[in-house]
DNA sequence: TGCACGATGAAC
DNA sequence: TTCATCGTGCAC
């Protein structure tokens, strides 16, 4: 597996979250190495964007949002879970994709679908806020792939997407190397953010079992 | 210094 | 639909 260079987080937040899809999140420690496969983001786009922790402006909080792009934002939600984003695009843009869900891919265990879940199965807690995701014990890498290509990744047309439609409860992920559909729905729970709301802005692989809210 | 409220998940 | 549980942000 190739780790993700620091040029992968800085670019366009929505172009990140739809190739954050397929990687591996790769977390290290007290000597077990576990490994998840991303399936399911959500990208948040700055502070404009009123679903997103940076529109409350710089704080204590938010600082790491408003930080460098290849860094983990880890916060604690509803006083019991941890979420995990990766913040994308140039210092001071404040934006990040939040990690939904992951296949488990190895030393993962319990249910990983949905971003409390996600970060409880693979021991992801506040100590990696702010972490950089270059380091050796925490970071993100694409497959290798046996031709050097990244497995393709498209958005299906309506007409594709209708010929694509299958019966309900039929869903298997596709084989490594196959191209992945990626669906895009509205953000959850963010249902105070005005228009922002009603934005497709969570993204997952079409299909995917792992995913929390397919 | 106090308090309302979550980028959730699970039970009912 | 309700609730567990607590850090954060903002009102006072």
């Amino acid at each position: 597996m190739r780790k993700l260079p620091r040029s992968f987080y800085d670019r366009d937040t929505i172009v990140v979250a739809r190739e954050l899809l397929g990687k591996y999140l790769v977390h290290r420690s007290r000597g077990v190495k576990r490994i998840g496969r991303i399936v399911e983001v959500e990208a948040y786009l700055g502070p404009h964007d009123l679903a997103a922790h940076s529109a409350r402006g710089l704080t204590d909080r938010t600082k790491v949002m408003f930080g460098p792009p290849g860094h983990a934002y880890v916060y604690l939600i509803y006083g019991m879970y941890y979420c995990m984003n990766v913040v994308t695009e140039r210092e001071g843009h404040a934006s990040a994709v939040l990690l939904r869900a992951i296949e488990p891919v190895k030393n993962v265990v319990g249910r990983t679908c949905g971003p409390g879940l996600l970060c409880k199965a693979m021991r992801i807690d506040k100590r990696l806020n702010a972490h950089d995701l270059l380091s050796d014990n925490f970071y993100i890498a694409a497959p290798e792939s046996v031709r050097g290509a990244s497995p393709r990744a498209v958005i299906p047309s309506p007409s594709a997407a209708r010929r694509e439609a299958r019966p309900t409860g039929v869903n298997e992920a596709p084989p490594k190397g196959e191209v992945l559909v990626i669906a895009k729905r509205p953000r959850i729970g963010v249902d105070y953010a005005r228009h922002w709301a009603r934005r497709h802005l969570r993204f997952y692989i079409k299909g995917c079992p792992f995913v929390s809210r397919p």
